[in-house]
DNA sequence: CTGAAAGCGCTTACAG
DNA sequence: CTGAAAGCGCTTACAG
């Protein structure tokens, strides 16, 4: 492995030279630059990140972490194209990425993502936070590590997907349509912060066209097809009246389409069904499902932008990114449709 | 931060003692160990990795490398999976995974990820490498950094996905089902070395049923949606006898099945349409596919236990991983079923 | 504009 | 069983 140190000796300079050489420090001679550069050049010469590290403070690496709960991280979309959009960040700034998926535990999250944390390994942390249970950001803010969460926590920075706008626009949509018979199947409010929220664009829009959001009958899923099935199958025997089904997932709504056809209905003909997240096979779904597209690249792209300005010491404002309303087939105007 | 030196202090021993007793060197008495460890607890100390690194050689980190072609990477559920079995076998072994996706162009792979190669931060690499247009990790072996590929290129270590078996797997099932007037859906060779094993599979399985493969019709797409349906229109207008359809994607199958059904056939009662990949939206999709998994998680955690082999200078052979065959409701008999 | 020297926080022969 | 000391390969005040 060559080092700085040969790269000096070749080029007739002291180290120091061509260490600030390397980092674009101004005042050097056009000839000393030249020298250096060739030396490099001949040499193969690439530094050692580990040292730059040791002695510099910064390791050009950032840690983006996804908190692992219900194994459920590897089996969703959404991190995947998060991670692309942060991926892409780093790759324009130079940045390389120690990706982590710290397991939680009743105890807290566990000690190797802790003690990553505090190796100083990263410059800073970008994380999936959204889970009420616990903050997987924690241990960063005691550590003063830079630090942006995704999601509801409450972190100084933090960039979120405006759960309400999208509940509001997949709700005014339906609403649009003509429905007024609506059944919604949610989930569990400890296993997410974005539910609550939904639920609340859910009941505002609903009140905005003076409606009684209680008066609509609920039940609930736990976000998987087979819940989706059997709350859609709930609905519509205690209430055959509904024509719509808001479905706070996509999955979910993959599940109440297959068992509303198993109980007769056809949907849209007979009964509209959306979901919310715009996963890939939504598109692809039979029929294709209207739905939420949450950004999540744009998503990834905001909070990595904004950590590398708090690594810079900079102190950028929380940023909300607008979900955006797909409609596709599994919505329509409802049989005998009293336009709004 | 606290250092190894302030432990040492405060547990009254030397740096060196502390060292050694946290990397569980033997030969210490259990007063000191007791002493060292009591010092590193109400200190909270945590080793930095940069300072252990530079001076031990070893970072603990491996590279996990996903070459960026046609944009695709982000898209596809295969790299989430192989993600999830290497990120399951850093885990048990205490690593970090550095997440690199360089982007190949006609000069190579980007020089960014050269120099994180070449920079000492990894341990090792384990790499998707299944490109023929260039093999990702040339420049490891160039430095002798222990690497480990997934794919065809000619990699001493390697983990490849038997594409021959799963491709035997899925022809003898579509001609046990009856099917003799077989249409293939393929993709231009260079673009991954997969394809034309899995073309050798389809033949070689034909022939031992006697059918001369060359004669089945075939068409060409890119592994996309639509390109899928473009052949599948091809196939069904110039060879209307055809009873089945093998895709060598699932991509491809699914818009074949959209295409086939626009043209009046019924899937799978009037045409069998079989993918290969079992991506997430193949179990949900209308009807479900028949298809193959490649079992990826297991891929990624052979190819990484595979890596540890190697850093530890062992000397591992290379592992097939076989895939499944999944069938689902896209494949049938044929109409007038001639049994095999 | 350039260099000598200290220092980043560890590990590892070597000696005792 | 324990410690003094060198060294890993850089960067960074400081001096000139």
């Amino acid at each position: 492995m060559t080092t700085l140190q040969r790269v000096a000796e070749r080029a007739g300079v002291s180290t120091a030279t061509v260490s600030k050489v390397l980092s674009n420090t101004p005042y050097f001679t056009e000839e000393t630059r030249r020298k250096v550069m060739e030396a490099v050049e001949e040499l193969g010469y690439v530094p050692n990140l580990a040292a730059r590290a040791l002695s510099s403070g910064r390791t050009h690496i950032i840690a983006v972490v996804f908190p692992q709960i219900f194994d459920a991280i590897f089996t969703d979309p959404f991190m995947l194209h998060l991670l692309e959009g942060v991926e892409a960040e780093c790759h324009k700034q130079g940045y390389n990425m120690l990706m982590s998926t710290p397991r939680l535990s009743s105890q807290g999250f566990d000690a190797h993502y802790q003690q990553l944390i505090q190796s100083g390994y990263a410059d800073g942390i970008v994380a999936l936070d959204n889970i009420p249970a616990r903050s997987v950001l924690q241990i960063a803010h005691e550590r003063e590590l830079p630090a942006v969460g995704i999601g509801y926590h409450d972190n100084k920075y933090h960039v979120r997907s405006d759960d309400i706008s999208g509940a509001t626009q997949i709700m005014q949509h339906v609403l649009e349509l003509g429905h007024r018979q609506i059944g919604i199947i949610s989930v569990a409010e400890e296993l997410n912060f974005s539910v609550r929220r939904r639920l609340n664009g859910l009941r505002s829009t609903a009140e905005k066209f003076n409606m009684d959001f209680n008066a609509f009958p609920q039940a609930e899923g736990d976000f998987s097809i087979n819940s989706g099935a059997r709350a859609a199958g709930e609905l519509l025997n205690t209430h055959p009246e509904i024509t719509a089904v808001i479905c706070l997932n996509d999955r979910m709504a993959m599940g109440a389409i297959q068992q509303a056809r198993a109980l007769g209905r056809s949907i849209p003909e007979n009964l509209t069904i959306v979901g919310y997240d715009d996963i890939p096979s939504a598109a692809v779904f039979a029929p294709p499902l209207t739905t939420i597209n949450q950004q999540a690249p744009e998503i990834g792209r905001a909070a990595t932008r904004m950590l590398f300005e708090v690594i810079d010491g900079g102190n950028p404002h929380p940023v909300n990114v607008p979900p955006v309303l797909i409609v596709r087939q599994s919505s329509a105007p409802p049989l005998e449709s009293p336009r709004a």
